[in-house]
DNA sequence: TAGATTGTTAATCGATTAACAATC
DNA sequence: TAGATTGTTAATCGATTAACAATC
């Protein structure tokens, strides 16, 4: 038991808890498998596979109980529980997530920023300070920081990551364009934008091809 | 010929383009599928394969010319094409994507910028102009934009989505939380960050699982 | 020519789908 | 009890890896 997960599986978790979310906050109690799969488009096998890959959360001839549903997810992916982060890099990006307040309501708390221009310390956030780098690995510790928030050029990025290991952070979501080396007690997830825009390119670029080019 | 390519090699390409850019910019002018490997951590023969899937590149005895893959790599993507871009929605995350210079380096153009609220419309973002959402119909025929990035609320995503198709857009790349429901004529990237930061907060949770929690 | 390395076929592995017995 | 729908095993499909003949 408790044998690892597919990554594959595991993406797919956020999708349906999205979906529970919004059948929840629309009153339906009860989904069938068979249901679910017409609404958000995969198969019934898949997300009955899915799901018991954490146990059984249905029950024969009813179907899912969509509170319950939601809340096993909600803590299979450990949104459950506070998650303090800080951001480093106040520039756009930076500042952008740190206002989303969507990821407060998940229980992702932003506890600081950091940026290395002197003339954006000390300016605010919402309600908290920019502060310079030389603070972050006392503050990691001070507040008990889990995950770091990577919004600075891919450049200083590498060096950053190891600096923040060091200082114990477990977790980095990395937006600069690069891949960071990390121990396995550290979880990375990379959101490469540029890598986003270009699939995109990709995908306009092969339906023209097949489909007899521009007009 | 000309079958289709599974999504999962096209997620690969822009990683290659970037490990060849930077092999390129360092100075190497050819490199083997086994060096490739051992720098991007992914086997040979997958490398050998996913290539392969477009045409032999490389020369038997030989390996890869790296400036020629890079090229044939950046035409397979569509990025040595032109795309007009416009931004919908200048909050934070819209701005932040607006003055990505990395992006124009790769012929995404940013043209147009529109937002909902009176008080942004009229404002700069670089030497782009923020528009009423009315002008939008009218400012993707007359400019030919391709790509529309959508960062507006969840709320406005789907009807906004439906008038860009209406209007002849070719791609969205929608950072909405949301899943759009498009023809087959026009392309959807998603970028889910909340989905993103999920990941990371499953991975966090497993590990600590596996390896005896907090410490 | 001999050595290196691709392009490509075959083998393996893993993920998805189908089927159905278990059971509410 | 009969009907519905899960949990789970088996079958299929697709993606990755291994192997090697072709060839530069």
């Amino acid at each position: 038991m408790d044998k690892e997960i597919s990554q594959a599986v595991v993406s797919r978790l956020p999708r349906y808890f999205r979906y529970l979310g919004e059948l929840k906050a629309s009153g339906v109690e009860r989904i069938s498998s068979q249901e679910l799969s017409d609404i958000m488009k995969v198969t019934a096998s898949q997300i009955r596979q899915d799901f018991n890959n954490f146990g059984g959360f249905g029950q024969q001839g009813y179907g899912y109980n969509v509170e319950y549903l939601y809340d096993e997810i909600s803590k299979i992916l450990g949104i459950d529980k506070k998650h303090q982060l800080i951001i480093i890099g106040t520039g756009n990006l930076g500042t952008a997530l740190a206002g989303y307040t969507n990821f407060s309501t998940r229980g992702f708390v932003f506890k600081g920023a950091f940026d290395c221009d002197p003339a954006l310390q000390g300016k605010m956030i919402g309600d908290v300070e920019i502060r310079p780098i030389e603070e972050i690995e006392d503050f990691i510790k001070k507040n008990n920081i889990d995950i770091a928030v990577l919004t600075i050029p891919k450049e200083q990025a590498v060096p950053m990551a190891d600096r923040l290991i060091k200082a114990g952070i477990k977790a980095i979501w990395n937006f600069a364009h690069v891949d960071l080396d990390v121990p396995e007690n550290v979880q990375v997830e990379n959101v490469h934008l540029s890598d986003s825009l270009m699939k995109l390119s990709y995908n306009i670029n092969r339906y023209e091809r097949f489909h007899g080019g521009k007009k």
